[in-house]
DNA sequence: TTTGATGCATAGAATTCTTAGGTATAAATA
DNA sequence: TATTTATACCTAAGAATTCTATGCATCAAA
């Protein structure tokens, strides 16, 4: 993912919020999303991505749904009713992680 | 560190950022003084903390300078001249992340 | 006098990601 | 048409980082 370790811990997260947003999207087409939001900062990795959807899928967050374009297959992915109250969850912490960190390293731009 | 794999990726920064700050610290001080700084969010703990120092000092970003209070030892470290200047470099990478980061979770409070 | 705080440290396990492969179809290009 | 690039899935081995669980020792407070 990327070249930087700082973006360790958050794919789950990064991955659970598109699907908020998307509804329903394939493993591939997160890759390539990813990169066009963040204007190729970040590089989710394969062999990142496909074992962190396998374990989402396997905790009962996502749902598989199979579809064949063409004489290829993709598989859909998209959120279950749990995956849904954990993306709620996950962003929370998502926030408070980025506003403490914020305060942190720039505490001049984070008061509150 | 807490319990939060957030974080995973985020020690050296915080570490160095500090000392920045603060000119010369020692290892448990870090510890309380990240415990106050996030009102108790982020739990250095020593496992994670006393690694990441050696590993700092092995690469010639910190100096150490042990000195003895009382009957005990303590050691400080502070910036080398690298040091300085990596920390200048990481800082900017974690804003850069902070800001990917918040546009990718909530895009609608990070427009630029 | 025993607990809790201070202060250092390491070893082993767990987690996460990177690197480096593998397979195959479709489209573009040389 | 042959080869490269893009699409689309996957896994295994290793690196890197952190957590858990220890250990040792001093000092203050209960």
């Amino acid at each position: 993912m990327g070249n930087q370790k700082l973006y360790k811990g958050s794919l789950q997260t990064i991955i659970l919020k598109l699907l908020e947003t998307n509804d329903k999207m394939y493993g591939y087409e997160i890759t390539q999303h990813v990169k066009e939001l963040t204007k190729g900062e970040l590089q989710i990795t394969e062999g990142a991505l496909y074992p962190a959807l396998h374990k989402l899928e396997a905790d009962g967050l996502l749902a598989v749904e199979v579809a064949k374009v063409g004489n290829r297959l993709r598989k859909y992915y998209k959120l279950t009713e749990s995956g849904t109250k954990e993306t709620a969850n996950k962003l929370e912490e998502m926030q408070e992680f980025l506003k403490t960190m914020q305060h942190l390293v720039n505490p001049k731009f984070s008061m509150e």
